[in-house]
DNA sequence: CTGAAAGCGCTAACAC
DNA sequence: GTGTTAGCGCTTTCAG
């Protein structure tokens, strides 16, 4: 009879759900949620599986999920891969142990076939974001990066630049290629051909790798115009040796820069690449759920939108 | 028989041991920890409630949390309370449901004594970061926040600045108000009056606030010749209208920021005092360890250790 | 050394 | 309308 006025179905008679009521407060009753996991095979938790930390846009991303899993009703447990060690083997069997309701995988951890297998075998329903695992079926939230940074090199040379230079990680997943090819394609738009002397590619996202890769070019016989930054952190290296040099942006360099997570922060506030994070919560939970209801129905992609932040560092050339 | 294996105790004869590994590996057993949670009263799990997001820290300390638990076997299971819409409560009850092992309150969150009370009837062990619930015998992880500041802009004092101006946050919490007390501390130790044209207090933490601020004391008639921002960002504010008025940092004023988060991407990069997060993830575990065996010690309170990155942007008047 | 069984708290189906 | 009960998967104790 407590279970029914718990759960608000069934009849209940007035006078009892009352008394029920003032007792479940008074006695401060929480139900247990693990014995209703154990009944109902819905532990109402949502796995989230992030890389260590690099790039403060990952939490942005977490926090969306958190807050579209909390608003139906759902928990959010994330686990961090070590960027390095792998391990992801056994975070993975943690969250099936814990019997999530559905795992999504943001970023670019290296989850194997046999991982998906399990998670699969469980009926674990999964969502990758940013990178697709396409051979596995993984219905995933894609950026288009490509499409994002034509764009935004396609700005400097709509102002004229020429020398447009490139400050990216170097390729080792599918994002960085993505990026560095955006950058070619419109250079190619332009009719220009890309200058590899201008192309400078970092093993890593430090804000350090972005001064010395900008130091560098500003020691050229020709210094570039304009500078595109595939990451907020690189963009702010450049703005550290430029500072140094006493180089005012953007009147003597333009720049832009991607993420839009530091951008705003820097001087001057730079033009910046972002995602639009809202309703990627609501897609991920969307995902989840349709996979839930329909197994076997084939993966489907969405796109996470970009938008080009204006703040002014990229100026006409004349 | 099964279970003595998993279990490693009780004797199981060599064959019948490997006979089950290998049923375990090629079925992809895993474990239910729900029905474990049931029967254990332990769920392996650690709630991590924090507040939503505006510095950056905060993730840092999350990460800290969410690794520390990881190398002691537990999952993390991290909600957000709305900044301002408190509903605290329902995040209390659902950790409760999940049966954590122990629960962290990072930050201004404003948990109510009836749901301490609740806690403790669930018997689940909580330790506070950077607010202390002192009055409701919570342990704690609290910062030095007014010695932090008391010796940064003793910093200032000390190579000969007396014009030294604040920005903070308006007190609203007992850390802002420590941040505050540190600066007018640091200036009667020089033995300096505070000069309350030179504190501006802002409503919050937001770069814009922090330019505004800024560019508010460059217009005095007499500038301060150093600037202590109490956060990060508030500092990202000073330098972008420092920028803009083509003053040279840390040529004509010196500065200093607060919590090292944004500190090393500014141009140029700041001084800044910082947590020393290493060790903090396992003070919390180990306090939620001490908590569960004797809950009914008194409450203890550890300091998070802060540190002042010396970059060079606070230099000798003369 | 191994099998059997009770019971954790909840839900849903079934009896009254 | 309301009480009763089986059983989710695991652990642990007790028999064999």
């Amino acid at each position: 009879t407590v279970g029914r006025v718990i759960h608000n179905n069934g009849y209940v008679s007035k006078e009892v759900r009352e008394r029920i009521e003032t007792a479940i407060a008074t006695l401060g009753y929480v139900p247990n949620q693990s014995a209703r996991t154990l009944k109902n095979n819905r532990s109402g938790m949502i796995g989230c599986l992030v890389v260590e930390n690099s790039n403060g846009l990952y939490y942005n991303i977490t926090d969306a999920i958190i807050r579209a899993a909390r608003e139906k009703g759902y928990a959010c447990i994330t686990m961090e891969s070590q960027k390095r060690a792998g391990g992801e083997a056994e975070l993975i069997q943690s969250m099936i142990g814990i019997h999530v309701d559905g795992l999504v995988i943001v970023s670019n951890t290296r989850i194997t076939s046999e991982q998906f297998e399990l998670l699969r075998k469980f009926e674990t329903p999964v969502v990758a974001i940013e990178r697709g695992y396409l051979e596995q079926g993984v219905d995933s939230l894609l950026v288009r990066d490509f499409d994002a940074v034509r764009d935004a090199v396609g700005r400097m040379a709509m102002r004229g630049h020429r020398k447009i230079a490139l400050i990216a990680k170097a390729p080792e997943h599918e994002v960085e290629r993505q990026r560095l090819e955006g950058y070619r394609q419109a250079l190619a738009d332009a009719g220009m051909e890309a200058d590899e002397a201008l192309i400078r590619l970092v093993p890593d996202y430090a804000v350090s790798y972005g001064r010395e890769a900008a130091e560098e070019l500003l020691a050229l016989p020709v210094r570039p115009t304009a500078v595109m930054a595939a990451a907020d952190t690189l963009a702010a290296g450049v703005l550290q040796a430029a500072y140094a040099r006493g180089l005012r942006i953007p009147k003597e360099m333009s720049i832009a820069g991607y993420d839009d997570v530091l951008s705003q922060s820097l001087s001057p506030a730079i033009d910046s690449v972002g995602l639009v994070l809202e309703g990627i919560g609501d897609a991920v939970m969307e995902l989840l759920e349709q996979r839930r209801e329909a197994p076997d129905r084939p993966a489907e992609h969405r796109d996470i939108r970009t938008y080009y932040a204006e703040r002014g560092t990229v100026i006409p050339l004349w």
